[in-house]
RNA sequence: GGCCCGUUGGUCAAGUGGUUAAGACACCACCCUUUCACGGUGGAAUCGUGGGUUCAAUUCCCGCACGGGUCACCA
């Protein structure tokens, strides 16, 4: 078998949707899983729609994703251009070579015209087409038009009985009626190829064996066997993917803030995380392991597990997976990635950024919640005293007065303030007035952070927030218990 | 509207002509624990609907409903 050469290929917008990324990543994957070609191919052909810097935006995101092509417009390859604008020419040869076959014509139609005749069918409850008017134009009048430089296209001549099918590796074979099929522009009126035409000349021009792409092209793939068919071309394999959606029947779309790669990354999801997500957003494993590195999908992935039906993005699972890799760090890692987060809201250099990490990291499912996790540090926040109450730990208000009491003292009495230390004289003291640990660790933490949920424990807050801190928050806890009681 | 595609728990989904219908996320309970989290155990929760075929249908066929896609000189 011929060796397999898929594709992505996606037009310079600036914004690399999710839905697309995972195009990419399935396209990348099927190459590789057999040991064939990555290829991207940049779709250009709108020059009303060209933004600066979009192709930028295509490489990084791909690169940062590890989803590296092996031909394109900045590596090179064996057949380039990678770019569509730059294979202008040959186009208009292969329109005109269908002309030639009979399988195409030119069409002089007006702009007027058509939307005339669209008007007309729609009044009429008829399904807007063509209505082939050019289609059987004498070779005088062509000529004639031709001569005098009457602006035209190409159009592809549909044939006008029978049926298309076409095979799609998810779906199955697909078949329409010819007659529902209209005779679509091969070539505008500024000789440009439309999106339809460029694609196929590219794919076969370029050895595509694979083509990836949305369930949107569903439709219109029967035209484009034709189209492969009236060039005596061999066409690729099918895979149609499903988009994704909001909800039940909005796709993610670029309002909803999450829909492309770049906001997810804003929102502090690793792009490990993301690429792991949308792998399984459409795509279910064979085994139950749901954790995939890059090498780890190549191995895995396979056509047989692509749905069939839509995926709503669920934002709980990409948060979950998110917080696995966020856990699986090393922590020097995860140190050096947190930093600037905690940095945010806690200016305070003589903290242990080391021992806060540490405890940081299991409670950490985003980064960008970390600001707001350690915000407590450079000042204690105004609190609830109902903080204290704790049904469970049984704390009540009048325990966690006498808890912090008997804890300001002994905190004072130790001179070396490290955390084996701290540890083990706030145990002797559980020790002493024989109560669960959490009747004094409880309102410990309460006093130390005026938070219900911190990073560690009672001991690992004062370690951090250092001997004089501490105590005088305790001391303010007292204060604020003694007020209320 | 025509045509095409789809429909398994709240979400992602596996799977089968006879199964206790996997697993993950979320949820609930319990355990562990220095709170929360992490980890562990357990739980609730699904085959859109109506017909047919069959000894047997979630699985096969047809209709219906619902959802999506598409019908551009956009890609």
């Amino acid at each position: 078998m011929a060796e397999v050469r898929t594709r992505f290929a996606p037009s310079p917008t600036g914004y690399m949707h999710i839905g697309n990324l995972r195009t990419a990543l399935y396209t990348y994957l099927l190459a590789k899983k057999q040991g064939g070609k990555f290829i991207l191919r940049i779709e250009d052909t709108d020059r009303e729609r060209y933004v600066e810097g979009a192709v930028d935006v295509i490489y990084k995101t791909l690169r940062d994703c590890g989803l590296n092509w092996d031909e394109g417009p900045d590596v090179g390859g064996d057949y380039g251009p990678y770019i569509q604008s730059e294979r202008m020419g040959m186009y208009k040869d292969y329109a005109e070579e269908l002309v030639k076959k009979g399988e195409a014509y030119y069409c002089f139609c007006t702009k007027e015209r058509l939307e005339e005749l669209a008007a007309v069918q729609k009044a009429s409850n008829i399904n807007p087409m063509y209505d082939r008017h050019c289609r059987h134009l004498s070779q005088e009048e062509i000529d004639k038009n031709l001569a005098e430089g009457v602006p035209y296209v190409i159009r592809q001549a549909i044939p006008e009985e029978g049926s298309t099918t076409f095979h799609d590796e998810i779906y199955g074979d697909i078949t329409v009626e010819n007659s529902i099929l209209d005779d679509q522009i091969l070539l505008k009126t500024d000789g440009m190829p439309t999106y339809n035409f460029a694609n196929v000349i590219d794919d076969h021009t370029m050895g595509i064996t694979h083509v990836v792409r949305g369930n949107e092209y569903l439709s219109s793939s029967p035209k484009y066997n034709l189209l492969y068919k009236a060039f005596g071309w061999e066409p690729p394999m099918y895979i149609h993917v499903e988009h994704i959606m909001k909800d039940a029947q909005h796709k993610l779309a670029k309002r909803d803030g999450d829909a492309s790669f770049q906001d997810l990354l804003d929102k502090g999801y690793m792009t490990e995380a993301i690429l792991n997500y949308i792998l399984l957003l459409g795509w279910a494993p064979k085994g139950e392991n749901e954790i995939f590195s890059l090498s780890e999908m190549i191995e895995a992935f396979d056509l047989s597990g692509i749905s069939k039906s839509p995926a709503i993005f669920d934002p709980a699972k990409l948060k979950a997976i998110n917080a696995h890799y966020v856990r699986a760090l090393p922590l020097d890692e995860f140190t050096k990635i947190a930093e600037p987060y905690i940095r945010e809201t806690c200016k305070r250099e003589d903290i242990d950024i080391g021992l806060l990490c540490s405890v940081l990291q299991p409670r950490c499912e985003l980064f960008t919640d970390i600001p707001e996790q350690v915000d407590f540090i450079d000042k204690l926040p105004e609190y609830s005293l109902n903080l204290y109450v704790n049904k469970k730990m049984k704390t009540t208000l009048e325990t966690s007065l006498d808890a912090l009491k008997k804890i300001l003292p002994v905190i004072e009495g130790i001179s070396e303030f490290t955390q084996q230390n701290v540890h083990d004289e706030l145990f002797k003291l559980i020790g002493e007035m024989g109560v669960k640990n959490g009747v004094v660790l409880f309102p410990l933490r309460v006093a130390l952070s005026g938070k219900q949920f911190t990073p560690g424990g009672g001991v690992e807050l004062a370690i951090i927030l250092g001997k004089e801190d501490a105590l005088s928050r305790i001391k303010k806890g007292i204060e604020l218990l003694s007020a209320a009681i």
